[in-house]
DNA sequence: GGTGTTTGTAAACGGCGTGTGAACTACGGG
DNA sequence: CCCGTAGTTCACACGCCGTTTACAAACACC
């Protein structure tokens, strides 16, 4: 398993012991440009950061973390009951807080809580809408039980839309979300895969994908319930 | 707001404290059955469950929860600290939990925090007035709940002058601001825009938009009269 | 190197969204 | 009551936009 990002360090002695109990690996840094040296290949599983002893620092920190190519999460912050005022509006700067000093065992369940949470969500290896299902990890795709024999660019754009059902997404959004590249020229490109997607669905189940006229496309949703 | 769902009926007098000292409505029962004829047509904020209580009625509480058509979510587990080792395996079940007896600050510091992480997925881009919904993202409208079979023109024109209720456009504003470059004659295409956006709401919401006699069009907030 | 599949581009086709002109109606002033 | 102005309604044609087919280039698998 990935290792845990701490700052600062030295992180203290009673959160260390309790990560080694749990099982949990770890590396300390007291930098952002530290924790990217040292980040291994599979990235960080989280972070954990102490916000008692130089709060400021321990901010700025977390404003990098997030300003990053790909963010660091999820965040556990550790808070003294004297600062639980300065928590309100900065929630997008982490997902969990455990006050300090802390218990051992309500840290370990919280910690264990927020990587099962992180890993039910971003993992997500199936993708299932309607009578439509995508395995993400065998690259598998069925409509209504019946496999369907997709192409890569077919099963790439197929997930991206099955993945927003209900958005709409022009063809230049879909050439760079989808093909992930500047595009010039062939929009007409997304036409004819999307004509591909509908042929192989079927003719039942052509009409998962809607065209919006002089828009784009949208996957599912043709009929929403109405105001709430 | 919607209120808060709390478990079980009555809960303890520190908890009430803290929710209406933070300005949260909230409704405790004590059994599935009670949640669902009591809930607001608008649904639950979430719910709050006692496990120090009674633990298997909570966590039968909480499967239930959790089998509904549209589970409730998010779920605030309240648990003594000896519990806490009953967490595990069951990380599916709650979002996040606070050990009792609790700090009011910290409780209210958790609240808060995950009311505003699910409001923070669920964002839909809407535009509403009185009865005519827009859904900006999937490109789809609603009148009263009946969907609306709007062009890409209709669309944006209806778009634009929802946008700014009770505002008076010149035709000639509208021209450039929803068709988007200087028009060169014309003025008569704004019209039949209109007249077909009248027809497709239908005889009575018609009098959404209104005219202007020798100055342009207004949505909403209409006159006082009523008969015409 | 041969063959089959996948992927991107070009061109023809068809539908309907869109704009325009004109006829018709409503409104208001003198 | 007349008349001018402004808004509504209708009908129709142009052209955009999506669909479909066909084909060429790129790639993989023998």
């Amino acid at each position: 398993m990935e290792p845990l990002l701490i700052f600062p360090d030295p992180p203290p002695p009673e959160l260390v012991q309790t990560l080694d109990m749990a099982g949990y690996t770890w590396r300390a840094v007291d930098s952002m440009r530290a924790a990217t040296t040292s980040e291994p290949d599979s990235g960080w599983a989280g972070a954990i950061v102490m916000l008692d002893k130089d709060p400021d620092a321990a901010w700025a920190f977390l404003h990098a973390i997030r300003k990053r190519d790909n963010p660091i999460a999820p965040v556990m912050l550790m808070v003294g009951g004297a600062q639980l005022a300065d928590l309100a509006m900065r929630d997008s700067l982490f997902e969990d807080f455990c006050l300090t000093p802390f218990h051992p065992r309500e840290l370990e369940s919280r910690i264990r809580h927020l990587v099962w949470r992180t890993g039910e969500t971003a993992v997500a290896e199936l993708v299932e809408y309607s009578l439509l299902a995508l395995n993400l990890e065998t690259y598998q795709a069925t409509i209504a039980g019946r496999p369907l024999d997709l192409t890569f660019m077919e099963y790439e754009l197929l997930k991206f839309l099955a993945q927003h059902p209900g958005k709409v997404f022009t063809r230049e959004i879909l050439l760079s979300r989808v093909w992930g590249y500047e595009y010039y020229g062939g929009a007409r490109t997304v036409d004819v895969h999307i004509r591909r997607l509908r042929a192989k669905l079927g003719e039942e189940h052509a009409n998962l994908i809607d065209t919006v006229r002089s828009v784009g496309y949208r996957f599912g949703q043709s009929r929403w319930s109405g105001s709430s």
